[in-house]
Parts: structure tokens; sequence; C-alpha cells
DNA sequence: GCCGTTTTCGGCCCGACTGTTTTCAGTCG
């Protein structure tokens, strides 16, 4: 069972108890939402933390819950949850992914129009708004009927569309939102929240912060936007788009008196938020993107703040980076001052995984630009290095004398970039093929001609978690291999990554002076971040890499940066930051 | 049901918007 199968399950249950009686299991429900979020958004598969032993480190996954969840992959079933939702419909559920369906709406419905088939109750539902029977029934009308045709009309398109936004994409879409916005006058300030700011791997909805001294003018001015679909929603201080393939834009508007809390409230994450305003709490503060509210005061004044900044500081936390706010220990941290200082841009001196056009004869995809042309570009990002890493050539259309040949001709080829030029030193490197027994997809002659390789899985992903750990291992042993590239093989939206022990990789990684990459190709970010903050606890160093085929991607790399920082990482356990000679002398260890 | 440098018991974020109401329920982020 997939995680987001499990969550699904979890969120059915949640449902239930809503159904059931909401007053009565408000925090079970809560509870059940927040382990939902919690198996949704974890890297691991439940079955393989229940076999490691590691369930207890989801937070928010309790004894309770994680009894059940033992008990569900065991035996395919829980019979606490069983006993829960008896009494609800099957046909309930099904609506719960419909947009504006919650449990409430779709247990009205289909109880009084006695549906019972769970596969169909989507049409009929439909079916039932479009002869008009819903608009009489008691809390719906002729809006909210027609309303229910829309939604499940989205729902329908989003099924094959909705896949979450890969960070330039976001990004740019959100650029595009800005621009119009700032076409009017009245917009002094606008900025792009939620996931989009945390830099986030993938993102679900696009959130726009404004500040403003006429909210109604800006509103207007957003909904009038012309490339929308249509307007989901129009407030006095918040409203939605709809934009094409799907998407979703939420504007909040605040006056720049109060734009720090709105930033702070807007850029989350929702467990940052909760535990921050639970901490408040207990202050006897209440957070909210207005400011901060004094509960035991007579009045009902409200402090301001213009900057996120004073926001935090107010509450006796420092600033902390967007990148890190996922309720991971960074209120703790900085509550006691002891927040990282995190890596930046600027602290990167060089990318070693490009792959220029050089005619290596490769056994996967070759660049599109010269050496040359990488170094140009290298120097205009005031990187002091760079390594070429095209993929070994292909093993099948070559003999080895070749392969020592062309090889040859790159080695030469590289001392000559360094000879003529000196402000940008050239390593030879190439991205290496670890084969399914785990040698590598080069013999020692052929490495020779490197200052070191990559390693990476190209082929044969479907072994088992142990056979591939010890295939990744295995050439990683070779002496020239000195950094694992893109770990998990996972591509964003279209594949999910191999499964590796990660404990015995960054085991390995520590004690034999291996680096594992951070991918900063977005539709990669690989490793993830969750296994960059697991990676450092073992002491293991990174490379940031921008594995670019073509010289524009290597503006890819701030979402490496980003990577790293949501890792908790540090300039120190960045290898690309070192000065060359240290760098240089590492490579020949 | 979860969780803990104020707690293993007693708490649990906060506000916006819509539609159907005439003060609120349901949903959302």
């Amino acid at each position: 069972m997939s995680n987001r199968e499990i969550a699904m399950l979890l969120k059915n249950v949640a449902a239930a108890y809503a159904i059931k009686n909401e007053q009565k299991y408000r925090f079970q429900i809560i509870a059940y939402q927040k382990a939902a979020d919690a198996i949704e958004s974890s890297t691991s598969e439940v079955g393989d933390l229940i076999q490691d032993n590691k369930l207890n480190t989801l937070s928010g996954v309790g004894s309770s819950i994680q009894a059940s969840l033992q008990e569900l992959i065991k035996t395919g079933k829980v019979k606490h949850f069983q006993e829960i939702m008896e009494d609800v419909p099957k046909a309930v559920f099904p609506l719960l992914n419909i947009p504006s369906f919650g449990p409430k709406k779709a247990y009205k419905l289909v109880t009084h129009f006695k549906l019972n088939n769970d596969k169909t109750v989507i049409e009929d539902i439909e079916k039932i708004a479009r002869t008009g029977k819903i608009a009489d029934l008691e809390g719906f009308g002729e809006k909210s009927q027609s309303e229910i045709v829309k939604a499940i009309a989205e729902f329908h398109s989003g099924t094959t569309k909705n896949v979450r936004m890969v960070l330039p994409f976001a990004q740019e879409l959100a650029e595009k939102i800005i621009t119009y916005l700032k076409q009017s006058p009245d917009v002094l300030e606008a900025y792009p929240l939620g996931s989009l700011r945390r830099q986030k791997s993938t993102i679900g909805d696009v959130d726009i912060a404004v500040a403003t001294n006429k909210s109604q003018a800006v509103i207007e001015h957003f909904v009038n936007y012309p490339y929308k679909e249509r307007v989901l929603e129009k407030g006095t201080v918040t409203a939605g788009l709809l934009v094409s393939g799907g998407k979703h834009i939420d504007l909040m508007v605040q006056p720049p008196d109060r734009f720090g809390s709105l930033l702070q409230h807007s850029t989350g994450s929702k467990q940052h938020n909760i535990h921050l305003r639970e901490y408040a709490l207990k202050k006897g503060l209440s957070l909210s993107e207005r400011g901060i509210k004094k509960l035991d005061a007579k009045t009902d004044t409200i402090e301001k703040f213009k900057t996120e900044e004073a926001f935090y500081n107010a509450l006796g936390l420092d600033w902390m980076p967007p990148e890190i706010r996922e309720d991971t220990g960074e209120i703790e941290a900085a509550l006691s001052h002891t927040l990282p200082k995190l890596v930046e841009l600027s602290d990167i001196k060089g990318d070693f995984h490009l792959h220029s056009s050089f005619p290596i004869e490769p056994s996967h995809d070759m660049g599109k630009d010269t050496m040359e042309i990488m170094i140009e570009k290298a120097k205009k990002l005031g990187y002091k290095y760079l390594g070429f890493s095209e993929h070994n050539p292909s093993l099948s259309k070559h003999t080895k004398e070749q392969i020592y040949s062309i090889l040859a001709k790159r080695r030469e080829k590289i001392e000559h970039l360094n000879m003529v030029q000196k402000s940008v030193r050239v390593f030879s490197l190439l991205e290496t093929d670890i084969l399914p027994n785990g040698s590598l997809a080069i013999d020692d002659k052929a490495a020779a001609y490197l200052d070191a390789t990559l390693v990476s899985i190209h082929s044969v992903f479907g072994m088992d978690k142990k056979t591939m750990t010890k295939r990744v291992l295995t050439g990683l042993s070779h002496p020239k291999a000195k950094i694992l590239t893109h770990p998990t093989g996972r591509l964003l939206n279209q594949r999910n990554g191999y499964e590796l022990n990660w404990e015995e990789v960054f085991l390995f990684c520590k004690e034999q002076s291996k680096a594992v990459e951070i991918n900063a190709f977005p539709n990669r970010l690989d490793l993830p971040d969750e296994l960059v903050r697991e990676a450092l606890k073992y002491g293991v160093k990174f490379f940031i890499d921008t594995d670019s085929h073509a010289v524009e991607q290597m503006d890819m790399m701030r979402y490496g940066v980003s990577v790293a920082q949501r890792g908790w990482a540090t300039k120190d356990d960045i290898m690309n930051t070192l000065e060359y000679n240290v760098l240089a002398e590492w490579f020949k260890k």
C-alpha cells in the first residue's frame, strides 16, 4: 500500500469521525489529518519504516496510529478503522476528493439521494445536480448546485492535469501574475509566498501577498487578470483565481504596516504556523496575518508589524529562512538563538556536473554547448573552478582502445583549456554508470585519464533495496569514484526513485570520504531535502551541481542551494564552497 | 489521538470566504 493510499485512508477516518460527531471527536479528527499529512509527505514508504523499526520517527503519528498501521501492512485492514467507518456509506469517500466537498456536504447528499455505489457516485451527483434536485435540499440552493457541477468538471479535468508544479514553472507563473499586479499603482509590494517561497521541491498552488492601502482596488485588479479561467473567490482581503492547467492562484492583501505578519502567515508552513501559534498562546498571545493580539487585554488592539523580522523578534525568536519553516526544530532553534547559518548561492565556487558537447559518444544524452562556452558562463557566475562530467563513452559501440583514445583526447583538451585561461580551473571528470553488478562502465586504464568520476545508476532500476544498495556501494568503492550523483534516481512527477538503505550509504560515504550530490536540476532535486538533513547527522559532505546539458541550465544552481538549505546544510557541509587547492587535494585522495 | 526546557494530564491556530441564512455552517489554506 502506497503512502498516498494510506494517507487517503487516514483522511477518510477523520471524515468518518466528523460525520459521526464533529464536536466529540474534534481532536481525533485533527490527529488523523495530521498523521495523514505526515505520511503523505514522508520520503520513506510506511512499509519500509515498519521494517526498519522507524515508524515512530514520523511526527504526528503516535503509538495508537502506529499500531493501526502495523495491522494495516500485515493484514491489509484495520479493525478499529472499520468500526469507525462502518456507519458511513462508502459512497461518501470518493466525493471528498472534489474541491468544496467536505464530510458534511458529501454525507448529506449521499444519504438524501440514497447513493450506494462508490464507483459511480461522482457521476450520480453530477446527474442529480443537472436535474435541479439539489437546489431544493435544505442548506443548498441554485448557486451551490451549479458550483457542484463546476467543481466536478474541474475535478475531472484535474485528474489528468493536476500534477504539482516543478519550481521554475511555479516561479514563472508567479512572476507573470506579479508583473500584472504591479501594473496597479496601488500595489506597493508583491511577493510569492507559501511553498514557493519555502522552495519546496514541487508546488501545488501559487500564493501571492500584496502590501497596499487600497485593498479593494487591488482585489478588483487581481480578479481581472486577463488569463484567468475563472474567479474562485473574492473577498475584502483575499481572492482566488483558477488559471489554465487547473492551477490556483491565491492572493492575500494587507496594509504596509501589517505586511510583516502577512508574510509570516502566508509563507507557512501550516505546521510551522500552528506550532508558533501554540507557543504564543502559552505566552498569552494570539497570532494571525493581522498581527499579534494580547489575550488578557481589555481592548482588541493588535500590535502591527511592518517586517517579518520584527514579528518573529516580538515573540523572542530570531528570523529564520523560509526554507526551514517546516516545524522540524526551527522554532526551538530560533528561540535559543542557535539557528544554523545556511549555505548561500554566493558561497558556491564551482559546478561539477556539466555535460558539454565534447564528442565523447556517450551511453546517454550529450550536452549541447562547448566546453569553452560553459567556461565563459562559469566566469560570469563568479566560479573559481568547474568539472566536466559527460556520460562515459558507450560500452556497446566502442572497443576498449577506442574508449581510451576518446578519453585521452578529452584529457588533452581539458589540459589545453587550463593552459589558455587561468581564472576557472577545469577538472577532468566523468559521469560513469554503475552497472547492475556494481562495476563501473570504465576500466582502470580509462579511469586514469580522469581526476575523478561521478557515479550513478542509469539502468535496471527495479532491483530490491538490498541488492541496489550493494550495487551502489560497490560502484562507489572504486578509488576514482568520489561523488554519488542523483542518488535516488527520482524524476519529479515522472517516477519515484529506487530504494536504498540510506543508513548504510551515509555511513559508507562518511567512512570512505565519498561525497553525495545535491542535483539542482528542477525535476530531480536529488538528494531530496529530508535525506540531506538525515545525511548531515552522519557527517556526509555534499556537492551541489546542476547536471547542465546546456549552458543556460547552469543558472539552476540556486534550486540545489535551496534543497541544501531545506536540509539545514551550512557552507562547511558543501564541498564546492572550498578553495581550489583543497578540492584538488581531496579528489586525489 | 498526539505531545511535552512551564505538563505523562490537559491542553490542542486562526481567520477568510461562500451560500444560505437572519447569525451560521461548511470548507479552505
